[in-house]
DNA sequence: CTGCATGCAAATAGTTTGCATGACG
DNA sequence: CGTCATGCAAACTATTTGCATGCAG
C-alpha cells in the first residue's frame, strides 16, 4: 500500500467512526475527535497511556478517564479492536477494527499485521464442531522480530 | 477419550510437572503439590481465584501469593498455558500446556478445546512473511454456546 | 542445618466509578 | 438550555513484592 493510499484510508476510517457516533446521537467533543483521529490513524497498536500522552499534546487537561470512556464507547460500536495481553498491557487498533492476525515481538513489542489466508473457514469448522455461534476470534503469533534476533 | 484414559493422562501430566520441578532442584511442598494437582487435572481452565479456593479446602492457610508464585514458576517451565482475556480475567490450563485453540462462550464463559487441523503451517507462513521467529501462538474463538443461544 | 518456599501485608498497575462542572447540539 | 461528556479523585481488581518465619532436602 502506498503512502497516499494509506493516508486516504485513515481519513476514511475516521469518517466511518464519526458516522457511527452521529448515527447514535453521541456528541463530538474536541477531545473525542482527537482520540478518534489517533486511533483511526495509528498503525502502532498504541496503549491507553500512549494515546493519553498524545492527546495531552493538544488538550493538556484531558483526563485518562476520558480516554478509557471513549475507547469503551468505540468497543461497543465495534470501531476499535482490543488486543489484550496476559501481562495486562492492552493495545488498540482503530485502523483495522475487525479481527485479524498479529505477529508480536516478545522483546521489543513490535507488532505486524500480515495478510493471511482467511481464518473464516476455521470459524466455520469450530461452529460445526462445537455448536457455538462464533462472532469473533483472535489469532496472534509470538516470537522475535529480525532485529531482536540479532541483538540477543 | 474415555474416562479412564483421561484419568491416566492427568496422572501423567502431574508426573511431568513433578519431573520438571525435580530436574531444576525446586522444592515440593504440600501446597505446591496441591496446586500442581489441580492444574494437571482441571479441564475447566480455572482462574487464580478458583485454584486458590480449591487449595484452601486442603490447606486453609494457603495465601494467594503462593498460588501466583507457583503459576509463575510453571509458566517459566512451560508446564501451564495462560489464557489471558482483555477484561483481566486470566485462566490457566495445566492439562494441555501447549498452545491450542479455544472456543469461548461470552455469556457463561464455558470453554471448549476442540481438536483442529494444525495451525503450525500458519506459523510457518507467518515466519516466512515477517522474518519473525515464532515460538508460540494463540487462537481463540468467541461466541455463544448452545445453551446460552437458547436462553437469550 | 541451610536456603528456598510460605504467608501476610503493603505496594503497584490498569481500569472503573461517582459526582460536580462544563459545553455540544 | 437540557443533557451528555469531561475531569478529578477515590474505589476496585488483579497481581507483585518485601520480609520474617517455616520446613523440605
Amino acid at each position: 500500500m502506498k503512502g497516499t493510499e494509506r493516508a486516504k484510508w485513515k481519513e476514511e476510517r475516521l469518517a466511518q467512526m464519526l458516522a457511527k457516533l452521529k448515527g447514535r446521537d453521541f456528541r463530538l467533543t474536541p477531545q473525542r475527535l482527537a482520540i478518534l483521529t489517533i486511533l483511526a490513524g495509528s498503525e502502532e497498536h498504541p496503549t491507553v497511556d500512549e494515546i493519553y500522552t498524545e492527546v495531552r499534546n493538544k488538550f493538556p487537561t484531558t483526563s485518562i478517564a476520558t480516554v478509557y470512556k471513549t475507547i469503551a464507547l468505540l468497543k461497543e460500536l465495534n470501531e476499535v479492536l482490543e488486543l489484550g495481553f496476559p501481562d495486562g498491557s492492552n493495545r488498540y487498533d482503530g485502523n483495522r477494527p475487525y479481527p485479524h492476525p498479529h505477529v508480536i515481538c516478545m522483546k521489543c513489542r513490535k507488532i505486524l499485521d500480515p495478510e493471511i489466508a482467511s481464518v473464516d473457514q476455521l470459524s466455520e469448522e469450530m461452529k460445526n464442531k462445537t455448536g457455538y455461534t462464533i462472532s469473533s476470534h483472535r489469532l496472534d503469533f509470538f516470537g522475535l522480530c529480525p532485529e531482536c534476533q540479532h541483538n540477543s
